[in-house]
This record gives C-alpha cells, structure tokens and sequence, in this order.
DNA sequence: ATGGTGGGGTACCCA
C-alpha cells in the first residue's frame, strides 16, 4: 500500500494536476490539504472516475482537508471527538477552520492534518498553534494507549521545520515561525508520544525539502523547507519499506496551472 | 528596490 499527503493549494486549481499525478504515482491513500473550498465545491468526479473515494471537510474558502482512497474509506471522522480541548478555540470555531480530517483505509487509520501556520511568535495564531499540537499530541497517545498495536498515520503539512537543516538558512529564520524551539519541542513530543517521521530514513538531508516559497524565485534557487511529514506509530512504522520527496511535482509545467508550493510526500507499505 | 508569486475573493488577507 503506498500512502501519501499533499497540500493541494486549492484543490479546483490544481485538480488536473492532482488527478494527473494520482494515474501515474499507483498511490491507494492521498491526505490533501488547503483544499481552499468548501464540501459541495470539492471537484468529487474526477477522483471518482479513478476509482478513488473522498472524504472532504471545508466550510469556507480557508483550509480544508481531504482524503482520497482506493482501498476503502471507513469511519470518517471530522477533528477527534470526545476531545474538547482539541484546541483553545470553541469546538465549533475549529471545526469551521477544517483542519483535521480521519478515515481508516485499507486498515490502517489515516488523519489528514493541516496544522495551524501561527504566522509571527508574537500572533495570537502562535499560542494556538502550540495548543493545537499539544491536544493532538494527548489525542494520539491516548490511542495508542488504547490500541498500541494499531497502524495510525499522521499525515500532513505541520508547519514546522525540526531540524536545523530543513531550511535553507537557518538565519533566515531567526526569530520567525516554523523553527522556534517551543514548535521543534511539540514535533519531538509526537515522537515521544511513539509517532515516528517515517519518511526521513529514505530521504536524508540536508537540502530535502517538501515547500518552496512561491516568491524570489525559491524553488530554481533550492530554498526550501521541510514541513510536511507522515507520523506513524509503531504498528505503522514497523511496515514502511520506503518514502520519496516528489520534488518533480513542485516543478512548473508549460502549459499547464502553476504548481503547488509544496510537493507530495509518498511512504510504501509492506 | 521593503519587492517577488500564488490562492481566495473582489478589498485585501493569507501563505
């Protein structure tokens, strides 16, 4: 089974794109996200039409995340219920932001995850940032303490760059988003919580990325970030046989829509 | 040069 994430960047831009890479990737499991649209204007027909079954959650033009499936699409689960500390905003205001969607396919629990920019460490948006991913954080371990056998995959754009060398200069960034240490230390908590990067194995650094800035060129000069990532527990991890970067996808094409600013992320199954 | 490029919308906000 070979499973995947991609922030789409408006999913009725880049559907023939997306569509495109999905007849030629033999991928079973895509998790989309920034679909950018809501429920009814998610674009179902050419999915259908390779046999895939969407599960979608966006009630505005802002966000939205999506998951594709060719081996089923089971239990599909919007946020993470029975959890109202899911994050410091009202349960209904979350929801409504369309960042987290769940669906078991071909046994193995898949979450889509778009987790929240924080935008500057002074923004509002920060502390809910670090909130978000302390309750999914508690949420995930409470799973595994329930079932610590299952194969649940975290998939998605996390908006945090760990290490040092998933960014193109580290000075750059001082002081900015996406490499605080607050955010590093709630990526290493999933990892503590047993949620492991599957992908990173197969695909070492430095100068491995999954977003390239649409601006000043980013993506011609190799300036980019790695933030989008697949978690897997234990059950999950133990099967990964291997993981690339679709780097060629973030590529502009003639003749065609512009790309994405992020690339696919692909981990096989055994 | 305080820019650039995309997406959403139709004025700017967000990444």
């Amino acid at each position: 089974m070979r499973l995947a994430t991609w922030n789409v960047n408006s999913i009725r831009t880049r559907v023939d794109r997306v569509v495109d890479w999905l007849e030629r990737a033999d991928v079973d499991v895509l998790a989309m996200q920034e679909t950018k649209c809501t429920d009814a204007q998610f674009p179902m027909m050419p999915f259908a039409a390779l046999g895939y079954e969407v599960a979608h959650v966006g009630l505005n033009q802002w966000n939205g995340v999506a998951i594709a499936s060719r081996v089923g699409l089971e239990d599909v689960e919007v946020g993470f219920t029975g959890q109202p500390t899911w994050s410091s905003k009202p349960e209904e205001e979350a929801t409504a932001e369309a960042r987290a969607l769940g669906a078991t396919c071909g046994g193995v629990r898949v979450w889509s995850l778009y987790v929240p920019n924080g935008r500057t460490l002074a923004d509002p948006h920060y502390a809910y940032k670090l909130d978000w991913l302390a309750a999914l954080r508690d949420t995930a371990a409470g799973w595994l303490k329930e079932e610590p056998e299952k194969p649940i995959a975290l998939v998605g754009d996390w908006n945090i760059a760990p290490q040092d060398e998933d960014v193109w200069d580290m000075a750059v960034f001082d002081g900015r988003t996406h490499v605080s240490e607050p955010e590093r230390a709630a990526f290493r908590a999933m990892h503590d919580a047993q949620f492991t990067d599957v992908v990173r194995p197969f695909t070492e650094g430095p100068g491995i990325y999954t977003y390239w800035d649409y601006t000043q060129l980013a993506f011609q000069k190799r300036r980019g970030m790695r933030i989008d990532f697949i978690l897997g527990s234990p059950g999950l991890a133990a099967r990964v046989t291997g993981a690339e970067i679709v780097k060629d996808e973030r590529r502009p094409k003639k003749g065609t829509t512009a790309p994405s600013d992020h690339a696919p992320v692909v981990v096989e199954l055994g």
